[in-house]
RNA sequence: GUCCCCUUCGUCUAGCGGUCUAGGACAUCGGCCUCUCACGCCGAAAACACGGGUUCGAGUCCCGUAGGGGACGCCA
């Protein structure tokens, strides 16, 4: 058997990390079996969804590389054919009209919380004669589902789970205004586009029974089910905006590397062994549902940012500075002429051990951008006293001198004015990078002198020095 | 309230009856390295929710209890 899997977000806002884990283990089970990865828009509440949600959910999809097979399917477009199925059941008796006005189910409704019950539709029009209808009251179409009896759904993650049928009342298929029901919809199109898994989240299990049910009522097939545990916030309860149900796009935008975000998402309830850093051929190598966790899993921003900066040093110089140049200039606001471009390449290699997002690698790097003379902060200045200076002041002149000018020339040199001052490399080290810098962290020295090169090295702390 | 699911260090997890005095990772705290900050390395503290069974033996199986989550729409 093919597997087909699908992802079907409703495009009623951004593609937030629950969603886009859903996606990923959609896709990473796809690829793992060999099979196909589908993408439905389920843009059937008219209302809700919009075109700017459908972009948003493409964008962040190829974000994270996750790419689907065929054309997706926007569901709205096929009504016609969810109703088809609907009317057919009614012709086969196994669905049928009902006239209950929104009052009625008000009133069952209260009724069943005034009894401590579950709302359950009663099924007063279930074998009701089509006569009694009342004059002017369109009806819903409703599924004639059994009364008795139970319905097991075996699930590739939660296993056996068995819910009695009398819990499962009549459901929907098409609303009053003639349009299909989400419930109809869905069995409909995964039907239609042959998926054979459908992995979701945890919060339609209930729905998988009563679309079981529908599928038995069509004579169809009825796929394997994986529901996945939901993702929760640091705080164990559902994921707030504050705490991280963020578009992935907002991920990109903190200095999340996409690989990084996907090997986060990946260890979030499924593990293998001790391995913690995962390759996507590995993941696709590795990955089974039936490895998934059935608890939920609570979002650690620290593991995720750890993890990015192991994804940050293993990018090689090239595909980081790519990165990292747009968030550059989008902080800075301006675009990075040739020098900014050289001195930032130079760095490189530093700057990368000592960042966990390209954001704070933006904040290591902002003084190559900066202008003189610098403005320097709380601590640079107050490490920048007369003493200090007067070590620039006399190194000053020995720099000047150097024939060459390479991170190691500078580094002998500066060993060597440092042992004949009998002064410690730190006592050095740290004017100088005050004065370069402004600040009174950095990569190493005489990378930062490299990066900057002779001329602006020599000026910046000749700015300090006088 | 009813139904369903879940419960190993603070967090993510390994563990699929004996190899568990419970392993790894992040975070935390020490130390080393060192021109600062990081990286790296070494080390510490830190968990089987509780109560009953089953068994020669339970973190691992069963049943309760407690706690957490989800579902109960003419939303998806």
């Amino acid at each position: 058997m093919t597997v087909v899997t699908r992802f079907a977000p409703s495009p009623t806002g951004f593609l937030h990390i629950g969603g886009a884990r859903t996606a990923l283990f959609n896709w990473l089970y796809a690829r793992h079996c060999g099979g196909k990865f589908l993408l439905r828009i389920e843009d059937t509440d008219r209302k809700r969804s919009t075109d700017d949600a459908v972009a948003a959910i493409f964008a962040g999809l190829e974000w994270l590389g996750l790419d689907w097979d065929e054309e997706p399917v926007f569901q709205f477009s096929r009504a016609d054919v969810h109703s088809g199925a609907a009317n057919r059941l009614l012709a086969e008796g196994k669905a049928y009209h009902c006239y209950c006005t929104q009052e009625e189910l008000e009133e069952m409704r209260a009724k069943a919380k005034a009894e401590g019950r579950p709302m359950r539709y009663d099924g007063r029009w279930r074998d009701r004669d089509p006569s009694d209808a009342p004059e002017g009251v369109p009806p819903v179409v409703r599924l004639k589902a059994p009364q008795d009896g139970e319905t097991v759904i075996d699930d590739l993650v939660q296993g056996e789970v068995r819910f009695a049928n009398e819990q499962l009342d009549d459901m929907i298929l098409l609303r009053a205004n003639g349009t299909p029901t989400y419930m109809l919809s869905v069995v409909v199109d995964d039907h239609d586009m042959g998926v054979s898994h459908i992995v979701r989240g945890d919060d339609h299990l209930t729905n998988a029974a009563r679309q079981t049910l529908l599928y038995e009522a069509l004579g169809w097939d009825v796929p394997a089910f994986a529901h996945i545990p939901l993702i929760h916030g640091p705080d164990g309860a559902k994921l707030s905006k504050r705490h991280g149900a963020l578009g992935v796009e907002a991920y990109r935008d903190m200095g999340y590397l996409p690989e990084a975000m996907r090997n986060y998402l990946l260890r979030l309830g499924w593990g293998h062994g001790d391995e913690e850093v995962i390759s996507t051929e590995q993941a696709i190598e590795w990955f089974d549902l039936d490895a998934v966790g059935r608890s939920p899993a609570r979002i650690d921003f620290a593991k995720l940012e750890n993890l990015n900066g192991i994804y940050i040093r293993n990018s090689s110089d090239e595909q980081l500075f790519g990165h990292v140049v747009p968030v550059i200039e989008n902080a800075l606001g301006r675009s990075l002429g040739d020098i900014d471009r050289n001195r930032l390449s130079t760095l490189i290699p530093s700057l990368k051990e000592r960042a966990k997002t390209t954001l704070e690698l933006f904040e290591n790097a902002r003084f190559l951008f900066m202008y003189r003379p610098l403005e320097l902060d709380e601590k640079a200045t107050k490490l920048l006293t007369d003493e200090a200076r007067s070590v620039i002041n006399t190194l000053l002149p020995v720099l000047a001198d150097l024939s060459e000018w390479t991170p190691e020339s500078t580094e002998a040199a500066i060993r060597q004015f440092a042992d004949d001052q009998s002064l410690k490399l730190g006592k050095v080290a740290q004017p100088l990078r005050a004065a370069l810098c402004g600040r009174t962290t950095s990569p190493g020295i005489f990378d930062v002198l490299d990066a900057l090169g002779r001329d602006e090295s020599l000026a910046r702390l000749g700015d300090i020095a006088n």
